[in-house]
DNA sequence: CCTACATTTCTTGTATGCAAGCTTGTACTC
DNA sequence: GAGTACAAGCTTGCATACAAGAAATGTAGG
C-alpha cells in the first residue's frame, strides 16, 4: 500500500522512461485500483503532479499526462540550457575539487553504456535523462536537481510526444565527452558541450515537428494500415475480411 | 469560494509578502473555514504547496511553513545565482531586441520605488521578490518565471527566519541598476551585478546567522530575557515579580 | 437514412465520517 | 512532593458517499 507520494514517483519515473505516453489518460478509480488504495490518495498524489507540471485536469473528464505543445517544449529545453549551462559556469567560477564529482560521472555513464548494450529501452531513456540530475546533485545543488528532474521530464515529454529520432548512443557519447571535459578542467569547453548536446536533443525533435500529430490523424494512421489504390470501401464490414 | 489553486495561490502570495512566517502552523480545519470550503480542498492546496516546497506536514501534527536550514537558504541562492545569471547570459548571447523588455522592467521598479514610499511592508518584499519573476517573463522563459517564484519564495522564507536586516531601498537601488546595464546593452554587466545583488540579500542574513536558533534555543532565550549574575531560581513563582 | 433529443453511464468534485496518533491535563501511587 | 500511568481532546490520514457534469448511446421523428 503505497502513500502519495510514492504514488506520484513511479508515475514520474513512468513518464521518465517513456512507458506513460503524452496525452493519456489516468483514471483515478483506475490507478486506485492498481496501486490499491481509495481514489483520495490517488487524487492527492495527481495533485502534487499538477503541480510539478506533469499531468493536467479536463474537468469532470479525467486526468491526462501533459502534452507539450510546440513552444512548450522550446521553453523547457531553453530553461535547461540556461540552468545547465549556468551550472557548469558556476562550477568553473568556484573552482571547487571535481574529483569526486567526475568519479560519479563516470560511473553514470558507465552505466548508460550498460544499458545501451543491453537493457530495455525504459531503462535507457531513464538513465540518459537522469545523467543531468545527478551532474546536478554532483554539485552540490539539491533544489537544482530537482528542477533539472522535472524539466528533463518535460523534455522526455516532448521527445515522445514528437517522435524523437534521437539516438541513445549519440547521447551517452555527448555525456561521456563532457565528463571527459570536466575531468582535465576544461569547465567552459563542458558548457559549450553541454550547450550542444542539448541542442541535437531539441533539433531531433524539431525535425519531426510535422509528427505532432494529435489524436484524430492518429486513430486515423491506425485505422488505415494497408496501403490501397483506392480508399476502403465504406459499406464492408470491416471485421469480415481479418 | 475559492478553488484549490487559488487556496494555494493566496498562501504563496502571503509568504511572498512575509505575511506567513517559517514554522507557523497552518491548521486544516482552520484554513478551511478561513475560506469556508471543507478540509478536501484545503488539504489538497497544501500537497500542491508541499510539492513546491513551500509547506511540509508534520504527521498527526499539523502542516507549516517550511524553516529552511541555513544549508537549503544557500542552496535555495545559489540556485538563484545559477538560474539568473544564465538567464542574462543567455539573453546576450541571442542578442534579442530588448526594448520591450527594459520597458516593462523600468514600470517595475517605477512600482518599487512607489511601494517603499508609500506602501505597506507585505507589498514592498512582494514587489522586490517578483522582480526577478518578471525577468524571467520578460525575457520568454515562462518555466523559468514559475521556478524563480518558488526560488524568491525560499530565499524570502529564509530572510524572514533569519530577520534578515536587509534594506529594501537598497535593493531597489540594485535593480535600477541592472535595469540600466540591460538597456545599454551591457547584459554582462548586468550579470554581475545581479550575482552581486543575490550576494547581497543573502549577505544580509549571513550576518544573523546566529539569529537562527532552533526551538528549543529560542524558547531559552525568550524565557531568559533579563540578564542576571545567577540563574533564575528554580524556586521562585515566575509570575510574582511581574 | 439522417438528425435531434432523451437517457444512461462514467467521470471527477466536494463533503463528511471514522480511525489512528500525538499532546496535554489529571489523578494516582510511591 | 515527585514521577508515572491513564484518559480526554484535538489533529491529520484515509476511505467512502453523494452530487454534478460530460460524453456516449439508444430512440423517435422527419
Amino acid at each position: 500500500m503505497p502513500n502519495q507520494t510514492e504514488i506520484a514517483q513511479q508515475v514520474v519515473e513512468a513518464i521518465l522512461a517513456q512507458k506513460l505516453k503524452p496525452g493519456e489518460r489516468l483514471g483515478e478509480q483506475e490507478l486506485a485500483d492498481l496501486f490499491g488504495v481509495s481514489r483520495t490518495l490517488v487524487r492527492e498524489a495527481l495533485m502534487q503532479l499538477q503541480a510539478r507540471g506533469f499531468v493536467e485536469v479536463r474537468s469532470r473528464k479525467g486526468w491526462y499526462v501533459v502534452e507539450p505543445s510546440v513552444e512548450q517544449a522550446r521553453d523547457a529545453f531553453s530553461a535547461r540550457r540556461v540552468v545547465e549551462s549556468g551550472l557548469l559556469r558556476q562550477a568553473s567560477d568556484e573552482g571547487r575539487p571535481l574529483q569526486a564529482v567526475v568519479r560519479r560521472l563516470r560511473q553514470h555513464v558507465k552505466e548508460e553504456e550498460a544499458a545501451i548494450a543491453g537493457a530495455d529501452a525504459a531503462t535507457r531513456a531513464y538513465l540518459l535523462a537522469d545523467f543531468h540530475v545527478c551532474l546536478a546533485e554532483c554539485l552540490g545543488h539539491q533544489l537544482l536537481a530537482d528542477m533539472l528532474r522535472d524539466l528533463t521530464a518535460r523534455t522526455t515529454l516532448a521527445a515522445t510526444l514528437f517522435q524523437s529520432t534521437h539516438d541513445a548512443r549519440q547521447s551517452s557519447a555527448e555525456h561521456a565527452q563532457i565528463v571527459a571535459a570536466i575531468a582535465r578542467g576544461s569547465l567552459d569547453v563542458a558548457c559549450d558541450l553541454m550547450l550542444a548536446h542539448i541542442g541535437n536533443v531539441e533539433l531531433a525533435l524539431g525535425q519531426s515537428t510535422a509528427n505532432a500529430v494529435d489524436a484524430r490523424e492518429r486513430l486515423r494512421a491506425t485505422l488505415a494500415p494497408l496501403p490501397r489504390s483506392a480508399p476502403a470501401a465504406p459499406g464492408g464490414k470491416l471485421a469480415r475480411k481479418a
